[in-house]
DNA sequence: ATTTAATATTGCAATATTACGATAAAGATT
DNA sequence: AATCTTTATCGTAATATTGCAATATTAAAT
């Protein structure tokens, strides 16, 4: 064993999963923040801005862009990562209605 | 190397990260909302909810509980295991939080 | 054309996660 | 007390993740 049995769950499961896998890690936290913070999309400068080596960041970027997190595009040189403000919309509304549903509960613990 | 330098990244970021990571697999996204769905807190069938070994749900209900997610409480045989408001409040407020700072951002991708 | 700069990929070692059978622990039931 | 029920823990195999050095790639600059 060791692999995650995804088939067993549902789309809307597996996607949110995707979404907070991507961003349980500090460093994936700290390039969110980072894109997010930064007012232009032209970047360039991740690299300078966390403690790790440029592979090592390179390979988050690409995480966070596989779940739909990020969006890079190449700009000449460089690459112009940004937010990808679907994405987060779909976190947001998922927690808003976890919140929501929590308030109607009643509380027993 | 194989351990994430957690000592980089601020608390904030390695709380949140610590959370989502919890919530960063379908099967606890699946615990997670049962335990949302379910009105009453007096638990003990989630091992019948989902298509998991009982071994495998109660790692999965211990990282949540680590992550601060949930709580449980011994009551009696079982165990009655709820949702943490205060920590599903912080991932909502997050994410408001995160929603806000896009909204007032000048897209530019 | 060569060099420089920015990013990606490869390969690999260390570590973590996922899943489950077997077993343990502890309260409930008979 | 013996048994049942529920949950936790241990041990272990399969797989995934994390991190980085070395190297490749691609476009800009010289």
């Amino acid at each position: 064993m060791g692999a995650t049995k995804t088939e067993h769950f549902t789309d809307k499961q597996n996607a949110i999963a995707t979404m907070t896998k991507a961003l349980g890690h500090p460093a994936r936290i700290a390039i969110f923040e980072y894109l997010i913070k930064v007012d232009t999309c032209i970047c360039g400068d991740i690299v300078n801005e966390l403690p790790l080596a440029q592979p090592t960041i390179s390979q988050h970027l690409k995480e966070l862009k596989n779940a739909g997190l990020i969006k890079g595009n190449v700009e000449g040189n460089s690459v112009c990562y940004c937010i990808d403000e679907k994405a987060v919309a779909k976190l947001k509304n998922y927690f808003d209605n976890v919140s929501l549903k929590l308030e109607k509960k009643n509380n027993c613990c």
